[in-house]
DNA sequence: GCAAAAACTTACTTGCAGATAAGTAAAACA
DNA sequence: TGTTTTACTTATCTGCAAGTAAGTTTTTGC
């Protein structure tokens, strides 16, 4: 009982920010409420608020933890020295996952429409992970193109922002419709960098 | 006065719509009240209620608007024998109206988010302003290839669902960073619309 | 083993959003 | 002209979400 209350107490914190992202995936950050985390937790909805004393903290975790995980992942790549191509994948693997898993949207799409109502924190966060993220694919972009991994014309700047915009919006279309936009988009995206001009 | 009354009267229903679809694309569905609604249209939120009885019944109604406007511009198109770039060029210019004007989120984006919270009907009624915008993109790419105005490879489908996840989360990348987003994403569109492969 | 800090629970307050019922004033109609 | 319909207002109810204060148990560290 003592082993067990020990672990559970250590990550409960750990597992109210595994659950509230999926939520803040899955029906936005207005959509869920202390009370959605705490059950499936078997807490009380005001453990949460000790943890996190206002949503506002949450919502910030939240996409911290997003941008923590990025961040290792970029670094990883470039210790690793891996292909460009793979690279991409992962990003492409993110989104999949999101749809497959939890059947949900981006934090962008998600932060897009409650833009309002959200804190300044949050929205600073939200601009850095999308700051952060633009940049990972400029890179990916700009060096495989180097490389001679892709193919395409202008700014590699401009073709993150095309791809990052492709991959929310079809994440979006797929929650509605059901149908394999995702897929879709991803392989056009794929035959677009390929395909030489 | 009575004049006055007369036509505040016959146009009360639309002045609500119209407020209404800006919130919607503003804060989200959920993000307005009808108080919202009421004190702008110096009205008490009761006289919402009158007109619209659930706030279900309200998103329906925003969502056909819209899919009626469009339906009124695919028929113009097709009675004026509109020029394929000029109607490509007008569903372009409404996702920057979007943006410029009340920025906004479109409607599959907000609707996206909040998928979870949103009435079966509703749902209905955006599945189908989807399959109906998806169906107006197919047939303005397919024809337009024909035509010898866009080049692309494959299936006018895939393309279609492409640009219009694009289109969608430009807005959304833009809405919160407030940088020219959905400019570059038209253009890479155009671009890639028009060089030969 | 005991003090104190951490991790909660219980119980409550506040506020707002959606909704409804009953009443009122104006328009339309016959 | 009077009655019925339309378009509201006033007042009120319900429920839920966020947040807080005070008390309780559990863990940690000396």
């Amino acid at each position: 009982m003592t082993a067990k209350r020990e672990t559970v107490k250590r990550d409960t914190r750990e597992a109210i920010l595994e659950l509230a992202e999926r939520l803040f995936h899955e029906k936005g950050f207005r959509g869920f409420s202390y009370a959605d985390l705490a059950g499936p937790l078997n807490v009380k909805p005001a453990a949460i608020h000790y943890h996190f004393p206002s949503k506002d903290d949450l919502g910030v975790a939240i996409i911290e933890r997003i941008r923590e995980r990025l961040s290792l992942t970029a670094q990883r790549f470039e210790q690793d020295q891996s292909p460009w191509p793979q690279r991409l994948d992962t990003l492409f693997n993110y989104y999949s996952h999101l749809c497959d898993q939890h059947c949900g949207v981006c934090a962008v799409g998600v932060s897009a429409t409650e833009a309002d109502s959200l804190s300044s924190a949050m929205q600073v966060q939200i601009r850095l992970l999308i700051k952060e993220v633009l940049n990972f694919l400029v890179q990916v972009l700009a060096r495989g193109r180097d490389a001679g991994a892709f193919h395409f014309d202008g700014k590699a700047e401009d073709q993150a922002t095309w791809i990052l915009a492709s991959l929310g919006g079809a994440l979006q279309l797929q929650r509605l419709t059901g149908m394999a936009q995702l897929k879709t988009v991803i392989g056009e995206i794929r035959h677009n960098l390929i395909s030489a001009d």
